[in-house]
DNA sequence: GAGTTTGAAACT
DNA sequence: CAGTTTCAAACTC
């Protein structure tokens, strides 16, 4: 019916989300803070993987065997040093994190919201990586010469890296984290948000890459350098991993109190971990490198003294983060992906704080001594990141709190977006107007690393797209702040944002925006009268989200205090149809992608998971699905009269007159728009049109197996037909775009991985990955489900330039989703 | 804001 | 699976 329906699952921030069926019945009771959480914001169904997700950790030790480190360890003390692990180990965790039983990952219907996006999430991984490859050289350099300077392997760098796909991999994808990570203590969380630096080390950019190594480095590190280490070094360690532990322990407090955001948490590992990383590392090197070095020993000695005394220092810090617990975006960004809706307020305002104080005391600390510590850094909640002014960067370029140089923004799951994001949430999500503006932001400015909302079959996921930033600012993807690719449409942005646009909107606005509101996610304020919001009339009950205060429905019963109920009649509806909470559309990952590379590429695969039965609308209105979700119809519709502008299920593509009627009703969604919302909508509205020809997405004959998060058009504005421009269209290019290269671009500076991306000077990030479906599954960063190019009418790209094959020697692809598609 | 239209969801 | 009813969003005035 209305955009509700077509995405239905978009999960509305601030709502609570159900919990989601199966598992979270089955728990339930268990552990209520969960539930708690979930209703927060996730999409139910999206808290069942986080648990596990943040298990997610574990990366190898092995890999440092060679650094100095260790070396310095082993001389230190008599005790054997950790016994090594596999270098492999990295590749394996990663297969086993990428690949983690698709069943937890899809298990659930229910899709994670974006919002956590995490949003989405999504993307910061993308984003992360697509800076990397962006202004990869800088980093890199960056980081090379940090390394070198300490004397540390090359080799870390690119382990980081590579730690970094795979923790962005996981929370995009949502894969649970099976057990695979042996090293890590289980005691440590991986969502560490400890950032350390050394005074010469500039951190500003982040590698999302080193998060899980270091952590694990860390971690062991630091043991080590309890038993091993000299007295000062061990006082020194031991603030350090008083420090690192306590970083953890808040963590999990956070994640207790706020329950929601195990995206945020690990991808706020991620900054931290890099962070943290470098810090860790560069301490232990400079000890090392006191030893092995003494050409300069005055330098290291001093170093030293400075770092025993910079341990007051750090328990002087450490006390304020504990209270401040606040993070520290690596990036403003608001969209940052903390998005729990939970909370928000109280993240925000604790990150105001904090993060100006802390940060701020931090850097003078650095400063002061040269060094630079650590910064905890909370991840603010998407709103009110952007105040915060990186200004406290100092000048040596260690940690810029606010830089929006690089920051690694983590999105929230969510969905996507993360992974957990419903699908409708992802899908439709915001798109409206809201989010661009702030929303995303967090993406925007900084480096995100949101994890894509991983759209699981019947779950679903979807990312909400955000529509627009790419075009403005240059990116594709969403979430990048510093290409300023629009983010995606956190979901929880999105979602307060549309909250609270609605309740104060006009009515029109507040119309449009309940469109989009449920395209955003978050609040779908239904309005429903007779059906108590128990059926998939009601878009909130759709969405799996419990109707909040925007909704105006009598007699409601899609609300925590019934939640029994809610999640009974849930599981009824399902067992009638098991697609019933899918989402409508779903486009493929690869959309995104292939906007930017080829311009043969469909620009975004779409699919309707069931063929609208318009009749009078001509599938040129919202009424129906297609339309709405932006998709041409397709054989499986049933409609009479097609005249999707999308793409008529007969295979012919709309008429010149379709298309002139559908760019009407464009541009007057546009001019609402731009009189409601000035510049965000002027984002969205920037999406290009593709000749409706080329490259729409057609509704499935079948239903839909793999949801994917696509890019979507803001449900507002009905959908339009896109002409093709590579390079722009916003909206088309999902965070996961990006992603893919960026994938890639890590990929290759794995070991074993070979890619061919070389040959191409597309930019990493423009470049397109995979085309068949095959290729996609390897190479999503998210880790979502690709749906394979659709073959119908006139939407499969032909060939992709972009499609280039990954090969991950280490990786296996993705197991046939069928298996999971079948569950549901 | 009220009323109508529309098509999906629900029901038979 | 088809036909009918119910429902709430989309749309119109």
């Amino acid at each position: 019916m209305k955009s509700s329906r077509a995405q239905p699952h978009r999960s509305g921030g601030r709502r609570s989300r159900w919990p989601s069926t199966r598992r979270e019945i089955e728990e339930k009771g268990e552990d209520e803070e969960r539930t708690q959480s979930t209703r927060c914001g996730e999409a139910y169904g999206d808290e069942m993987d986080t648990p596990e997700r943040s298990k997610v950790a574990g990366t190898p030790i092995s890999k440092f065997e060679d650094s100095p480190v260790f070396n310095f360890i082993n001389n230190l003390s008599p005790i054997q040093p950790v016994e090594p692990q596999d270098s492999l180990h990295v590749t394996q965790t990663y297969q086993s994190l990428n690949f983690a039983s698709l069943s937890s990952i899809f298990s659930s219907p229910h899709i994670n919201p974006p919002r956590e996006t995490r949003s989405s999430g999504r993307v910061p991984l993308t984003n992360s990586i697509k800076e990397d490859n962006a202004s990869n050289n800088a980093d890199e350099s960056n980081l090379l010469l940090e390394v070198s300077d300490v004397a540390r392997p090359s080799r870390f760098t690119t382990s980081a890296q590579e730690n970094c796909m795979i923790a962005c991999s996981l929370n995009e994808a949502t894969v649970d984290p099976p057990d695979q990570c042996p090293n890590l203590p289980s005691t440590f969380p991986q969502p560490t948000q400890y950032e350390s630096g050394s005074p010469d080390h500039n951190l500003t950019p982040c590698y999302g890459i080193k998060m899980d190594d270091k952590l694990y480095v860390d971690n062991t590190s630091v043991e080590l350098h309890l038993i091993q280490t000299s007295v000062e070094q061990r006082k020194i360690l031991f603030a350090m991993g008083n420090d690192v532990q306590e970083t953890h322990s808040f963590d999990l407090t956070k994640d207790e109190a706020f329950g929601c955001d195990w995206e945020s948490l690990i991808s706020d590992d991620g900054e931290g971990l890099l962070i943290f990383d470098s810090s860790m590392e560069l301490e232990a090197q400079m000890g090392e490198a006191e030893k092995i070095m003494d050409d300069d020993g005055n330098i290291f000695a001093s170093l030293l003294t400075n770092f025993t005394e910079n341990a007051d220092c750090l328990q002087k810090i450490q006390s304020d983060i504990s209270h401040g617990s606040c993070v520290h975006n690596v990036s403003n960004d608001p969209s940052s992906s903390c998005t729990e809706g939970c909370n928000m307020d109280h993240e925000t305002d604790c990150a105001e704080k904090v993060l100006s104080d802390t940060c701020q005391d931090q850097v003078d600390i650095h400063q002061q001594r040269g060094m630079l510590r650590r910064c905890l850094v909370f991840e603010l909640a998407s709103v009110s990141k952007k105040n915060l002014t990186p200004s406290t960067s100092s000048s040596k370029g260690k940690r810029i709190c606010g830089a929006n140089n690089l920051k690694l923004k983590t999105t929230p799951l969510h969905a996507l977006p993360g992974i957990g994001l419903h699908l409708n949430a992802l899908a439709t999500t915001s798109k409206d107007t809201m989010v661009t503006k702030d929303a995303p932001t967090s993406g925007k400015q900084v480096i995100s690393i949101p994890i894509d909302p991983l759209i699981s079959e019947t779950t679903e996921r979807e990312n909400p797209t955000n529509s627009l930033s790419v075009g403005k600012d240059s990116g594709p993807e969403d979430s990048e702040g510093h290409l300023q690719i629009v983010p995606y449409d956190d979901p929880k942005d999105a979602i307060i944002n549309n909250c609270e646009e609605l309740t104060q909107g006009s009515p029109k606005k507040k119309r449009r925006k309940t469109q989009s509101g449920g395209d955003s996610e978050g609040c779908k304020h239904c309005n429903c009268k007779k059906s108590k919001c128990l059926k998939l009339y009601c878009e909130c009950f759709a969405a799996g989200v419990y109707c909040s205060e925007p909704c105006s429905c009598q007699e409601c019963v899609n609300k925590p205090v019934h939640e029994e109920t809610v999640l009974a009649t849930r599981k009824q509806i399902e067992s009638r149809n098991p697609l019933a909470f899918a989402p409508k559309v779903i486009r493929t990952s690869e959309s995104g992608l292939e906007v930017g590379d080829d311009d043969n590429r469909t620009p975004a695969s779409a699919r309707h998971k069931r063929g609208c039965n318009c009749k009078k609308s001509n599938c040129l209105k919202k009424y129906c699905e297609c339309y709405q979700g932006g998709v041409g119809c397709s054989i499986g519709c049933r409609c009479e009269g097609c005249k999707n502008l999308f793409g008529r299920k007969d295979g012919t593509l709309p008429s010149a007159e379709g298309i002139d009627q559908a760019e009407k009703e464009a541009d007057a969604y546009i001019k609402e728009d731009d009189k409601l919302e000035d510049g965000q909508q002027s984002t969205s509205i920037q999406i290009e049109h593709h000749a409706p020809g080329n490259i729409l997405p057609a509704t499935p004959l079948r239903s839909i197996r793999l949801p994917v998060e696509m890019p979507f058009y803001s449900s507002s504005k009905p959908p339009q037909p896109t002409r093709l421009l590579i390079g722009r269209s916003p909206a088309l290019y999902g965070s996961h775009m990006i992603r893919k290269p960026e994938f890639v671009h890590l990929q290759t500076k794995l070991d074993n991985v070979t890619t061919i991306l070389e040959d191409d000077d597309t930019p990493a990030i423009l470049r397109s990955t995979a085309t068949s479906t095959t290729d996609i599954k390897v190479a999503s960063p998210n880790g979502k489900r690709v749906s394979p190019p659709h073959t119908g009418v006139g939407l499969t790209p032909p060939n992709r330039k972009g499609c280039r094959k990954l090969i991950l020697k280490s990786i296996p692809s993705f197991p046939s989703l069928s298996t999971d598609d079948a569950e549901h």
